[in-house]
DNA sequence: ATTATTTTGTTGACGAGGAAACAAAATAAT
DNA sequence: ATTATTTTGTTTCCTCGTCAACAAAATAAT
């Protein structure tokens, strides 16, 4: 296996571990609350003006399971949604004082996984982090590339 | 947001993305395959003796999924089950010649995928690819410690 | 101004995966 | 040797997310 692989390995075999670990401290502090609902009110809760299509551009999700989602948490009186007197199609969405309380409970959690790992970025060098960082930017971009590769493809298959 | 959260950030959003496009790719590629499927006939091909339990840890999944995965790919004749004499209750996997067929197929793409980022990789030096190496490594030993912590934290829940 | 296309959001049918209850074999404890 | 515990795999029920069809509003084309 060469470097490139392992580094893909690497990462992605890094981000499944902390994303069920996180998971799993997530739903023990916040009972009743799935991680996608969680995630959901994170996002709106940073945003301005969230919408389906923005969350589910965000999240890599359908705007079905959007749209499923945020009716769930505007039944759990978590969030509300808004619209702008100027279009009538666009719907936005803002937390509920009980929304708030989740958001900043999510936020603490977040502080303390930081707090959890501050160990393994101590050792991390400026001139590292940079280097990574640069890294995430140069190959980001370029899957933003092959991914409109992929939707002009798409498209040219039905004309 | 400081560097600890962007390098976190900068690669969930890169894994996310690179994960919806191989997948769109894939799907494409191997038609009437699910990319799930497709991992689970990676791992078989690549792994020794490989059961429910080991490719369940592998991929963050339960047994449960898993056992119904690897019943589908049965039915499909893509791989077939297989005991050892000396015990009666593991039961291991390997591919059929058609499910030799899909991994190649898998194998071709994923050099394709190299392929395509070839050029990201480039601007890589060894340096860079030794800290992010030793980072991963770091990391993901760090989550380790956390995982089993847990663990240890609900066992004792019930004593 | 009218018509065509695109954008945005919703719904229902469906499939994938998780949780829990279970059975059977293997291992540990006594 | 017998009993208790753990490991391994399966099945059922349920939730979540996708897909496809749809409606309504906004935008583009004519």
């Amino acid at each position: 296996m060469n470097k490139e692989e392992q580094v893909i390995m690497g990462f992605r075999d890094l981000f499944n571990k902390m994303v069920w670990l996180n998971k799993s401290k997530m739903e023990d502090s916040l009972k009743g609350y799935k991680s996608s609902e969680v995630h959901c009110i994170e996002y709106i809760g940073r945003n301005v003006d969230p919408n389906v299509t923005k969350l589910a551009e965000s999240f890599y999700m359908t705007n079905g399971a959007i749209s499923k989602l945020t009716k769930k948490l505007i039944k759990k009186g978590i969030i509300e949604s808004y619209q702008k007197p100027e279009n009538k199609k666009e719907i936005y969405f803002r937390l509920t004082e009980q929304g708030k309380i989740i958001y900043e409970i999510h936020e603490e959690l977040h502080n303390e996984f930081q707090e959890r790992d501050k160990a393994v970025f101590a050792q991390v060098t400026e001139e590292q982090f940079d280097s990574m960082l640069s890294f995430v930017e140069t190959y980001s971009r370029h899957l933003d590339a092959e991914i409109k590769k992929l939707s002009v493809d798409n498209k040219s298959e039905f004309e």
